[in-house]
DNA sequence: CACCTTATTAAACGAGTGTTTAATACGGCA
DNA sequence: TGCCGTATTAAACACTCGTTTAATAAGGTG
């Protein structure tokens, strides 16, 4: 099995290249602590002591994984606010702006299983924090609700400013308890529970679901 | 530190009793993994061998940690629904059903502190699974998400009934959402967040942003 | 070729883990 | 008192962990 990894396309990338996915694949799987760097030494086809060569321990190997994809992911996630802000028609509605967001960070376009994984390392990293400071909270938590404040104070003007917090509140919630429900139930899922793993229906669930929500708090003058 | 903790209430207490005390301190605060029994046999003032000699081992100490408040857990959920339905004048509204759930969701009225070390505990119990089987699931959640999914369909049949998965859902990831980034902001918390900690202000958001996302699904005929 | 930097390796290190053992202390009972 | 089951202890065990070391290999440069 570890063998068969080792494909041609495989070897023919850097150790770093290679110690670096072999890393993401596990720590996604087991947690930092559960994942041993002789499990990814043995993954990525190399010796143990390669990790402190190239990264200088598994903390810093660890931040290296996450830092490939913080920047990307919180970009995607402003873009999908941004393009529909940006349409060049105004008839963007809220449920446009509620949709596109969900569907980035869902992730049910692109390369649904590697950011499912993310995910769920991400749900770990809520609890057990192990990147220094608040490196993912800055880099990505903020930017995102700020920019989803922001895009939904001025697109619709209408909202009670001071429940804009508490709207994407709910609505980042229901999200992250998406992919918390699927982690749970990746092994064996019962009738009730598979829909949330069709992302259509549960998106167009959460859709509807806030927009009510949030058309609750518009203010009464007009 | 240690030494102080040992008042003669403490010492009173039996060796079991001690350890599971001790136990649900350190594992709400540094979880499972991050826990050593010798760790907990120093806070409870006695022997690592104790812990075997008395629980088995471990795993089995920290899932008697569990069965302690489990049932009383789940209990206080159903109870929390039951309040409101079983009130013999008819005009409990969604809004008391929503509220009262919520409010022994986040724990705001008893135990606060207590309560809310549990859910932290809980949460990392969502990603990374150390109890035996689904037994977290089977004994508080399913319970839970089942008797709320009942009372919505009996109380309030006008509610298309198809859609209360998804209700309970949106409901039960907010409520979770709440625990979680109270966790996240432990230390240091900015002024954006700190309402979060209110419970008063985010359970009458919730409750009014999820009857709004309710009636949504109320059937056009009545 | 010799030289030097970079890569890679097997082995060892030291600390920490959960668990087990074997010895000792306690406390009621005959 | 002598016995016995329970409770408690210090020590050892076996194992895993992340990291370090020191030796070897590779590859380009003079």
């Amino acid at each position: 099995m570890a063998d068969s990894d080792k494909t041609d396309e495989v070897l023919n990338q850097s150790v770093q290249e290679r110690l670096l996915n072999a890393a993401e694949d596990i720590f996604c799987e087991k947690g930092f602590e559960g994942t041993s760097i002789r499990d990814i030494a043995a993954s990525a086809g190399c010796n143990i002591a390669s990790v402190n060569y190239y990264f200088g321990g598994k903390q810093q190997l660890y931040e290296q994984v996450w830092k490939r994809h913080l920047i990307p992911m919180k970009d995607s996630r402003l873009q999908s606010i941004e393009k529909i802000l940006l349409q060049n028609t105004k008839k963007h509605t809220l449920e446009d702006l509620i949709k596109s967001f969900a569907e980035s960070f869902i992730g049910s376009i692109v390369d649904s299983q590697k950011v499912s994984n993310l995910n769920k390392l991400m749900a770990r990293e809520y609890i057990n924090k192990h990147l220094p400071a608040n490196m993912f909270l800055e880099e990505v938590m903020m930017p995102t609700v700020t920019a989803m404040q922001k895009a939904l104070i001025e697109a619709f003007p209408d909202i009670n400013e001071e429940k804009i917090p508490f709207i994407v509140f709910s609505l980042i919630g229901q999200l992250v308890h998406v992919v918390h429900v699927r982690a749970m139930f990746e092994n064996g899922i019962d009738d009730l529970t598979r829909k949330l793993f069709d992302s259509d229906e549960v998106i167009n669930h959460i859709v509807k679901f806030t927009c009510a929500g949030i058309r609750t708090y518009i203010k009464e003058n007009k």
